[in-house]
DNA sequence: ATAAATGTTAAGAA
DNA sequence: CTTCTTAACATTTA
């Protein structure tokens, strides 16, 4: 389900635990669950699409991937957890998704500048990354965790919509300005989604993704499946320019 | 009801 | 060795 905002989100939820202990952890996954037990919440960060609850020597990270989800101080019926962390003042559920350790410091683990929604995201690094990656399609770096950390399909799809770029696009061919809004963008349009997220009017303020007509020109919008990520890509034809070097 | 989806990776094939 | 393809995970919604 989530992309970068919603993870935020999720970590806002979580945050009253910090300085807490963990009572009992329990779940089905497949990691040394008993190790958590005793242990403090020393803070709990997000990279990307990671929620990570750090425990000083050692990280917890939870992905939730497609259909992972979550219940804070509550559990869902009929439901074996990924994960359960009891703490003094409430519990934490992940139920499917992805859970393992991480080792050591987080900073060690972790490029923050290379996360759109961090405070250390920085725009001309993810510049000089892409311009080292000329021919690749926009609809493929924009889905790069290694670039834009946190941008998931639907973020990708607006911005592109936004910018008024094709998905087909080639790096190298987009004028210096064009790129440097893209990269803009990504970070922008998260910070948007979390606000729409937590107002839960995502869905009406989305303008291309899953939308059929061209809020912008009333045109038929085009979905296919572009590039190696081969995710659906909404746009539109007429109002999203296609810059290829040919 | 069947498929596809706000995601990612490991394993196998070429 | 590298790159591509497929399967797997597991849940909700259209």
């Amino acid at each position: 389900m989530p992309e970068g905002p919603s993870i935020r989100l999720l970590r806002d939820e979580c945050a009253p635990f910090i300085g807490e202990t963990v009572l009992v952890a329990s779940g089905n996954a497949k990691i040394d669950i008993e190790r958590i037990s005793g242990h403090e919440i020393v803070g709990i960060k997000t990279w990307g699409k990671h929620l990570l609850i750090d425990f000083g020597d050692f990280t917890l990270r939870v992905r939730l991937l497609l259909f992972g989800s979550y219940r804070i101080n509550e559990r869902r019926e009929n439901r074996h957890a990924r994960l359960r962390l009891v703490m003094p003042s409430g519990e934490i559920n992940f139920y499917a998704g992805d859970v393992r350790f991480i080792e050591g410091n987080l900073d060690d683990s972790y490029d923050w500048s290379k996360d759109v929604m961090a405070d250390a995201w920085s725009p001309r690094g993810a510049r000089k990354t892409l311009l080292k990656k000329p021919d690749l399609p926009v609809s493929d770096v924009l889905l790069d965790q290694n670039i834009f950390a946190g941008v998931g399909n639907i973020i990708r799809n607006e911005v592109l919509f936004r910018t008024r770029i094709h998905p087909e696009s080639q790096i190298g061919a987009l004028p210096s300005r064009k790129l440097g809004e893209m990269i803009k963008q990504a970070r922008e349009y998260a910070f948007d989604l979390l606000v729409w997220k937590r107002a839960g009017k995502l869905k009406k303020n989305l303008l291309i993704h899953t939308r059929k007509q061209c809020p912008r020109c009333a045109g038929i919008v085009s979905k296919t499946y572009p590039g190696k990520a081969k995710r659906r890509s909404f746009f539109c034809a007429h109002c999203q320019k296609l810059y290829r070097k040919d």
